[in-house]
DNA sequence: GATAAAAAGTTACCACACACAACATATTGC
DNA sequence: GCAATATGTTGTGTGTGGTAACTTTTTATC
């Protein structure tokens, strides 16, 4: 029984048929655990639709290759006898990397969403490639042993804010690190001896909150970012990230609002991220710079910002009302500051999001703000090494 | 209905996994015989990636479900034994309907995409549901013998100029042709004895153009139609038609170019459609109202209207310019009025385009005119039907 | 014209993946 | 303790595609 064949494109020159059944259940199975957490082998038979038998043998399966593990079934209270627990392999890790303008965030996380270890290293200037490497390695040597004795890890992943070709792993442009045409891949899984894949921070952020946030269960979902460097976002169509031919979709900060706005550093005029914007939004609230949770503080202590709140939040539904009409989202959920700028009043968003869209195809769609939010990048770039993992249990070497 | 192959996630309850394995491999064959026109068994044992004796006993399949047929070997004037050269079965076929203000057209379309007859029956009124159903019903009583004779009947496939959800074939609301929340695909599918779909025409016409027009072998592109009604369009992100949660998404025609612009039907303000707009366009050619070949010859013909040609063209940019940086895309495909805008002036939408876009991003991408034209919605109706029969050619009955 | 080489169809056989069914096991409820 | 229920376990069967040996049909060469 096949489950959730992706749309899978015939891809050339491949082994024997059977095997890729084998691959697509392994895959739906291991899916299951990690995005869905420890479950009874009884529920993974229902979820899959196939047979107990064969539930077992790729829980067994997965459970040699070190993925998964079982343990005492727990008390359901009801008849019949009761099923093992299997758990994805927390132990199985992926490490990620999250560059920015003034630190490097490095992260452990395992298998199934755990997040074992979160490093911040401030830096002096503005990280270059080989300095974000460098501090990785020093960061992994520090705790070499744990790694050795506990951990088995997947591979790096690294979140840039900027545009990211994944599939070559060359970052095009990042303004606020100043890379320009940066091959990031290649270099960070020579130096660690790691496989290792670069994307767009928004992008993964997305994926995080799709999988573990906001989104969950949700196929169909914009998400939309502010931060100090402007407005990143992503979009889920279907359950697949929209990726572009080059893998340069949803860059939604660009989005026009304002046709007569001032030039945007991208060229364009009255671009969503011009209108919408951190620095504006701090100006009214009398600071230069503030964390994530200042913000929301700040929001509520300054009267006086509510003005530019209420014009940026108008602002913002322009861009959600063309969202609205171009995707026919189920969610629309807002991160960063854009979160602050939702709780400091939903009730106008909601309205003017509703004046802003085609009549009627606003109501159904929840706006709702990002739940996750220090662990946000670093759950995404995971999900990006762990990405090929579930994709081909058994075939996965590492 | 489904359109382009969605990614299926897990359907509960079925059967055996091996033939879930023959299902993906005659529907992968049939397709490429539906899209890519009559090929060798050589060839598609290339293309499939399959072992020669599996592609040998999967067309013999699809012969004896009737759905292709073998012919005598070409010339191929290569060394070796020649490859017996495999059909798709153009007898069978799918009923199209696609009701306009003022006629039904209706047409008869085999596998393989050729256009066995088109009926274009003028009404006297808007038509309404029913109407279209006897008019359908009138033009293949004509031609009962025949049809019971030569061809075989998959189903009706319907395109609706409006608002669609193709999940239950109802249309939520078509303004052109009077219709809101009115039930489509059942009333026809009970009248005719046959499996009936409906979608927006737009969608199908993205299909259309995407299999057999501009759009062959592209997997992210934008195709924008512009008519008499307004602006619709489709988008293909990844190969896949993007549909939103309740297969409204799309609605390009209503995305934001003008913040001052005048207030459109839809209830906001400054959308494409109405700033780029046939009425105002056949306003300076002179005209109450033209055929699409007409609106070329004139825009030829009438120099004076050279200043709103342009200012439509560059405000049709600003909208390009948001969907580059939504989309990514590789092409942008432009239909009906929009492609005899384009080809007024290619260079000066190209240069709109670019200054309208994130610097960088739209180079690479391609504008071009669409090359489907009278049988663009026909041929796209035609492939809401068969997509059933594409993707699980042994399980169709019909 | 005979023969070799190449390409493709055909056939018998094999490995495998999952379903199924019979049986074993563990729990609840009476 | 026994029935009912749910689940794990095991052996068997069907169906899938791959493999390899063989056959067929063509072109190229002597």
């Amino acid at each position: 029984m096949v489950l959730a064949s992706a749309p899978r494109r015939l891809s050339p020159g491949v082994g024997n048929s059977n095997d890729q059944t084998r691959r697509h259940n392994l895959s739906t199975v291991l899916t299951f655990l990690h995005h869905g957490g420890p479950q009874s082998r009884a529920q993974l038979t229902g979820l899959s639709a196939l047979n107990r038998s064969t539930t077992g043998a790729l829980v067994a399966e997965l459970d040699e290759l070190g993925l998964a593990y079982e343990t005492e079934p727990a008390d359901s209270g009801r008849v019949g006898r009761p099923s093992p627990i299997v758990h994805a392999n927390g132990k199985v890790v992926a490490i990620t990397v999250n560059p920015d303008i003034d630190a490097v965030t490095v992260g452990i996380v395992g298998l199934g969403g755990l997040l074992h270890h979160l490093v911040r290293r401030e830096t002096d200037a503005v990280p270059t490639v080989g300095a974000s490497i460098r501090i990785v390695q020093e960061i992994l040597e520090g705790m070499r042993d744990e790694l050795q004795a506990e951990f088995r890890v997947a591979g790096v992943g690294i979140a840039v804010p900027g545009l990211v070709n994944s599939r070559d792993g060359v970052v095009a442009l990042a303004p606020h690190l100043g890379w320009r045409d940066e091959p990031v891949a290649e270099p960070f899984a020579a130096a660690l001896g790691l496989r290792a894949a670069v994307a767009n921070d928004a992008a993964l952020a997305t994926v995080a909150e799709s999988i573990f946030g906001a989104g969950r269960g949700v196929q169909d979902l914009v998400y939309l970012n502010g931060s100090a460097s402007g407005i990143g976002g992503g979009v889920l169509a279907g359950g697949v990230m929209l990726r572009g031919s080059r893998g340069y979709a949803a860059e939604l900060g660009h989005t026009l609002v304002n046709s007569s706005g001032i030039r945007c550093h991208c060229g364009k005029r009255g671009c969503l991220e011009t209108e919408v914007n951190l620095g504006l939004l701090l100006q009214v609230l009398g600071r230069d710079s503030a964390g994530l949770d200042e913000v929301d503080a700040l929001i509520a202590a300054v009267p006086d910002a509510r003005p530019e709140i209420e014009r940026q939040l108008d602002v913002l539904a322009l861009a959600i009302g063309t969202f609205v009409s171009v995707f026919n989202p189920e969610s629309i959920i807002l991160g960063g500051f854009l979160g602050s700028l939702y709780e400091a009043d939903p009730a106008r968003l909601r309205a003017s999001v509703e004046a802003a869209s085609v009549v009627g195809l606003a109501e159904p769609v929840r706006l709702e703000r990002a739940q996750l939010r220090s662990r946000l990048l670093t759950t995404g770039a995971a999900e990006l090494v762990f990405a090929d993992l579930l994709a081909d249990p058994a075939g996965t070497v590492f």
